[in-house]
DNA sequence: CGCTCCCGCCATGCC
DNA sequence: GGCATGGCGGGAGCG
């Protein structure tokens, strides 16, 4: 080629074309011949040239100043070459060039000198760590590849990882765009979460390293895979970018960055062995892990760790075990992450580097700012925090959230853990339902992504406040909260494969106004979403409680339909649905205990009856899942139009339903989840995401603030017991009037207590006065505990022994007779949450026992009508239009 | 000898 | 067909 060129070329002059050469030769002889050289860098040494240039090379190689010459040279040499290229010097491929360039070739070898994290490193001094705001920079590839003499395909190895992170963003073709690290500690916040999702009960568990391999193999079967290697976050290109760059398949490179910092994350230690990591990234068959692939994920790690440790997040170590040495990662960089952030960022856009206009992006999370929320709201939960809206403050819970937040950051591990596992398992159920079912929720959830849904666990931050999701959209709600989920959403189910999925989640929205009816027990904030976090019984929520309030709920809902939004959830929408029916209380409980007893399953969602679902119309079969019906019911309520039917029918009593549904359990309960829809979302601002306790599980059910988020949470089977959860909001005026919505914790006794032993069970702690005020008031509950839990709520922080939340007995009272049936009054939807815990560890599914659910809430008298709940229960009617929810929470502790 | 990981072939997907 | 990307694994450097 180069003779070829030659010949074009003027004879002597260099070409350009090969920057090295001429670099070198530029640098060394500049006068030479002609003749280019060109590719003799690459050129073993051919020949030996002269005796002299031997000498040359030798003293070259020797002096430290030669080399760094010459370094500068190769790293220059594009440059230099487009300089020179000018220069029609000469080229000189005498000796003295040849000399040159076997000095290169000796000193060069160094692999070091070109080691990607070298290169990295230079990559990254050339621009700022944090930029200004302001000045956006771009980078091109083919400059800074030329600049820093490489080839493209290593800038590629460095962007990828960086855009992982959001470092850079890419902005089109061959164009990235500079963030420096203003992102990367929300980035890294929202990994975290993430991997607490996925990753959290592996590495919680295993606290104990190694284990991981045992455990994370043992896992790894039962866990479902990964879904596929979807981007956890999505960071790509945020604004709006060619769909193509989106399309290509995902690029595992970035991929496995974040799932590999998401290790580190999730990590008590913060350390990950290489192998481990390997195998947890191997997504598909981790069973037989081939050799081979193995091999490639490992070198493909290196990669990533070269490129972190420039980044100065991570360094190397070794861990030394039983079987030796093996090469390990430490995590040095940040661990915590500052909630500020995220609302910094919630306020300005501009911050956040990847707006994400399209569609995708805006799917998936719906602003960058929205996810940093929800994750923060997230660990809340996971503190068991109520998941008091950042914004919103509840207040005199005991916990305040900055605490809890602490806690879950700091201590969190446990509690994270838990949540994630719960996630895992919600989403695990999801998955499974929505795989095996497929059926209702996909016609709940129309948009397409709702096979994604499985996820929702996933990190999309809720929208709790109203502020954020406002409006949610209508439709996407969810369905967005999907869409984004998926990806984030792990696959890997944790623990409890057997999990139930549950997740239901209906989502809906309301104005936005907490409205209170008058009597509901429980209100549904305004726009902010909640998330409430129950803990599903498996068998009981539904159960008892609520019976056929759904119908009622509902058509008070409809009734009201139009103002406040009532929502209403499953099973506590049997409640929640007749609102009026304060009374029922007792007997619900009784009934619950029963019910639950019973085994029931936990259904979310009653209604399932084929037949009677009326909400078939959103929900075909009603078989689907409990939670389906729930929010179709919502939906019902919510969308004028839907309506009623579904109500109605709904309102069968949910509890033979459910226990059907509960029997089925395991399998089914997955198929829980549902999503509101998108109608609901409309008109019903709030939405909420319940999750069905898998079996397995103790039975948590959650009950994501609508709009989006739906967070996930999973809970480690095991671990559960220390979750706690969050509770109800509730809209402050309603409160005044009412008793107070409470979760309690109710350590999950095996026996259901009733009201009374609701009450003795849990204590609330509230005060109601405060509440009062029109501020919402918040509820939380803690944890959950399995029986034998205790310990572990020792070890949540919010926990303490006791059972952490007491209500006022009165309190207590009305929640018990709320959680059933009470529900909604007005047309508000009231949700209820039950937890259960299961006694045993969760993973399992055999775990899944009936537990006992306790009690929840009742409806106090004082609630609203208590009557209509009443009957409604009595009659057990329970629509399953409305959802039901219930809190349980058992728990034992704290307060 | 085994850990690292550079290097670049080649597939993929868009234009 | 060309180009941008990036998966992938051979095999070499290094300790």
């Amino acid at each position: 080629e180069n003779i070829f060129d030659r010949s074009r070329m003027a004879p002597k002059t260099p070409i350009k074309n090969e920057p090295i050469d001429l670099s070198k030769q530029k640098g060394c002889t500049p006068e030479r011949n002609p003749i280019t050289p060109v590719k003799i860098t690459d050129r073993p040494q051919p020949d030996p040239w002269t005796p002299t240039a031997n000498l040359k090379i030798l003293v070259s190689a020797a002096s430290p100043d030669m080399r760094d010459r010459e370094k500068k040279k190769e790293l220059f040499r594009p440059i230099e070459n487009s300089e020179q290229s000018d220069t029609p010097d000469s080229l000189q491929y005498d000796i003295v060039d040849d000399s040159t360039v076997d000095e290169f070739e000796k000193q060069r070898p160094s692999r070091k000198q070109k080691s990607l994290g070298l290169l990295c490193q230079k990559f990254l001094a050339r621009y700022p760590n944090y930029p200004l705001s302001t000045e956006k920079t771009t980078i091109s590839l083919d400059e800074v590849a030329s600049i820093l003499g490489v080839e493209r395909r290593r800038i590629y190895d460095i962007v990828n990882v960086l855009e992982s992170l959001r470092l850079v963003s890419r902005v089109a073709k061959n164009q990235y765009c500079w963030h420096g690290r203003h992102n990367l500690s929300q980035t890294l916040k929202m990994l975290q979460h993430a991997g607490e999702l996925q990753y959290g009960e592996l590495m919680t568990s295993q606290h104990k390293e190694q284990d991981l391999d045992y455990k994370f193999g043992e896992r790894k079967k039962a866990i479902i895979p990964e879904s596929q290697d979807r981007p956890l976050l999505d960071f790509s290109e945020p604004d709006c970018i060619s769909a193509s760059a989106n399309s290509r398949k995902d690029k595992s490179l970035r991929i496995m960055s974040q799932k590999f910092v998401m290790l580190f994350l999730v990590s008590k230690t913060k350390t990950v062995t290489l192998d481990i990591a390997a195998k947890i990234l191997i997504e598909e068959t981790q069973d037989t892990v081939d050799h081979s692939k193995f091999k490639s994920k490992v070198r493909r790690l290196y990669d990533i760790a070269n490129v972190l440790t420039s980044l100065g997040l991570i360094k190397k170590v070794h861990v030394t075990e039983e079987r030796g040495r093996k090469p390990a990662f430490k995590w040095i960089g940040p661990v915590e992450f500052p909630e500020n952030t995220d609302e910094l960022r919630v306020h300005s856009p501009t911050s956040d580097p990847l707006p994400e206009t399209r569609r995708g992006a805006c799917a998936r999370y719906r602003t960058s700012a929205t996810a940093k929320q929800r994750f923060t709201r997230h660990s809340s939960f996971n503190s068991a925090q109520p998941y008091v809206a950042t914004r919103r403050k509840v207040s005199s819970e005991p916990n305040s959230p900055h605490q809890e937040r602490k806690a879950c950051t700091v201590n969190s591990d446990e509690n994270c853990s838990k949540m994630i596992n719960l996630a895992a398992v919600c989403r695990q159920k999801i998955e499974e339902d929505t795989g095996n079912k497929a059926c209702d929720t996909e016609k709940i959830l129309t948009s397409a992504k709702k096979s994604n849904l499985t996820l929702p666990v996933s990190l999309l931050p809720v929208s709790g406040d109203s502020d954020f999701c406002v409006n949610p959209l209508p439709q996407a709600v969810f369905p967005v909260v999907q869409a984004d989920v998926p990806s984030f959403s792990l696959p890997i189910g944790i623990s409890s494969q057997a999990s139930h999925p549950s997740l239901p989640a209906a989502s809906k929205t309301e104005n936005g106004k907490p409205t209170l009816v008058p009597n509901q027990p429980f209100l549904c904030f305004p726009s902010s979403s909640l998330f409430m976090l129950c803990g599903g019984l498996q068998e009981n929520n539904l159960s008892e409680p609520l019976p056929a309030a759904g119908d009622l709920g509902s058509r008070s809902a409809e009734a009201q339909a139009a103002t406040p939004p009532t929502v209403c959830q499953k099973r506590s929408s049997q409640k929640c649905s007749s609102p009026s029916p304060p009374v029922g209380d007792e007997e619900p409980a009784a009934k619950k205990q029963t019910l639950e007893h019973s085994d029931l399953p936990l259904s979310l969602v009653v209604p399932k009856k084929p037949s009677e679902s009326p909400k078939a119309e959103s929900s075909p079969g009603g078989g689907c899942s409990a939670a389906v019906h729930l929010e179709t019911n919502r939906l019902d309520l919510a969308s004028p139009a839907a309506p009623e039917t579904a109500n109605k029918e709904s309102t069968k009593p949910l509890e033979q339903e459910k226990q059907s549904q509960k029997k089925d359990p395991d399998d089914q309960p997955p198929g829980n989840e549902h999503i509101s829809k998108e109608n609901a979302n409309q008109h019903f601002q709030p939405q909420y995401l319940y999750v069905q306790p898998t079996a397995g599980l103790s039975s948590f059910n959650f009950l994501f603030s609508a709009n989006q988020a739906s967070g996930a949470m999973s809970l480690p089977a095991n671990q559960l017991p220390s979750l706690s959860v969050p509770c109800v909001m509730v809209p402050s005026a309603a409160l005044a009037s009412f008793p107070l919505v409470c979760s309690p914790s109710f350590t999950s006794p095996l026996s259901p207590v009733p009201d009374s032993s609701f009450s003795a069970a849990v204590s609330t702690n509230f005060s109601m006065s405060g509440l009062a005020s029109t501020t919402p008031v918040f509820m939380s509950t803690s944890a959950v505990v399995t029986p034998k839990v205790s310990p572990a709520l020792s070890a949540d922080p919010q926990q303490p022994a006791h059972p952490a939340l007491h209500l006022s007995p009165v309190l207590a009272r009305s929640c018990s007779a709320v959680k059933l049936d009470s529900p909604v009054c007005m047309g508000h939807p009231v949700t209820l949450l039950k937890l259960q815990q299961p006694s045993s560890a969760p993973l399992t599914p055999k775990n899944i026992r009936p537990a006992h659910h306790e009690a929840f809430f009742n409806t106090p008298g004082s609630l609203g009508d208590p009557v209509a709940w009443k009957k409604n229960e009595g009659n057990q009617t329970r629509n399953a239009s409305s959802v039901q929810r219930r809190l349980e929470i058992s728990s034992t502790s704290p307060d």
